[in-house]
DNA sequence: CCGTATCCGATGAGATACTG
DNA sequence: CAGTATCTCATCGGATACGG
């Protein structure tokens, strides 16, 4: 029974969206899953994309992904270390949450200004990044 | 594959989803939100519809959506005082994100259990409530 | 390269009581 | 009915430094 119906929930009718927002809740979160779509991601690779999370953050958010079943975090036990972040099929079924959010911000953003408390872009101009170190690919 | 293939961005691709979320982002905006996609709704009544957030929260995250544009509070001037909120067009614009959110959940309550801080139902068992609130009409 | 540990300030959010 | 006020604790999240 994938859909109770559409009148009747087991409990509120918002159980299921505070459910679904919850996971992807968390300053990151949702940004990581959306970099996570276009495919598999190392550590650093998502620091660079994402300038403003701290390392600290990054681990944090990423680990309760995991915990969440949306990320699949896989270490290769090497010399100098990698570790990928992926997709789980359950996080890819996010897919249509996270590109309705997409298609919403391109569509209004600077078209109705941020009131209160919206500040756009992962990476800001508090800090520039001109180079990191090269690319590693084993 | 190239980072960016879906089309071109202002910045990162993660910065609409940010924007997007960040509107929706705090405890019960997206669960308010979707109770009002189904209508206007007086305060006591989205009380009643979120038992677990407390009046002061309550007015914090509709005062909130209201300054970013989402939510429209009329105030009629009367005694006893009446308030309805409803969704603006652009809140109402949210209703794809939201209905994403919402059959994300229906579809995966339950299924893979909740690892890590997935509470369902914004009313839980946190504090027993031998006083069910029926249908009380005021 | 991929993180951890620690410190610390800012904010979130619950309880409770009061008001026009 | 529809909120406010205050107090307090918990958590989030940033900075920085270090480790395998």
């Amino acid at each position: 029974m994938a859909k109770a119906s559409h009148s009747r929930f087991d409990c509120n009718p918002g159980c299921a969206v505070e459910a679904a927002i919850n996971l992807i809740d968390g300053k990151w979160k949702s940004i990581l899953m959306f970099q996570l779509l276009s495919g598999t991601r190392r550590f650093n690779e998502l620091r660079r994309l994402l300038p403003n999370c701290t390392p600290r953050m990054m681990t944090n958010q990423l680990r309760e992904l995991e915990q969440d079943g949306l990320v699949i975090r896989t270490v290769y036990a090497q010399v100098p270390p990698k570790v990928e972040y992926s997709l789980s099929p359950l996080g890819r079924s996010m897919e249509p949450v996270l590109m309705a959010l997409k298609h919403w911000g391109d569509a209004n953003i600077g078209r109705y200004g941020k009131p209160h408390a919206v500040q756009t872009c992962s990476g800001d101009s508090r800090r520039d990044r001109p180079e990191d170190s090269g690319r590693t690919a084993a």
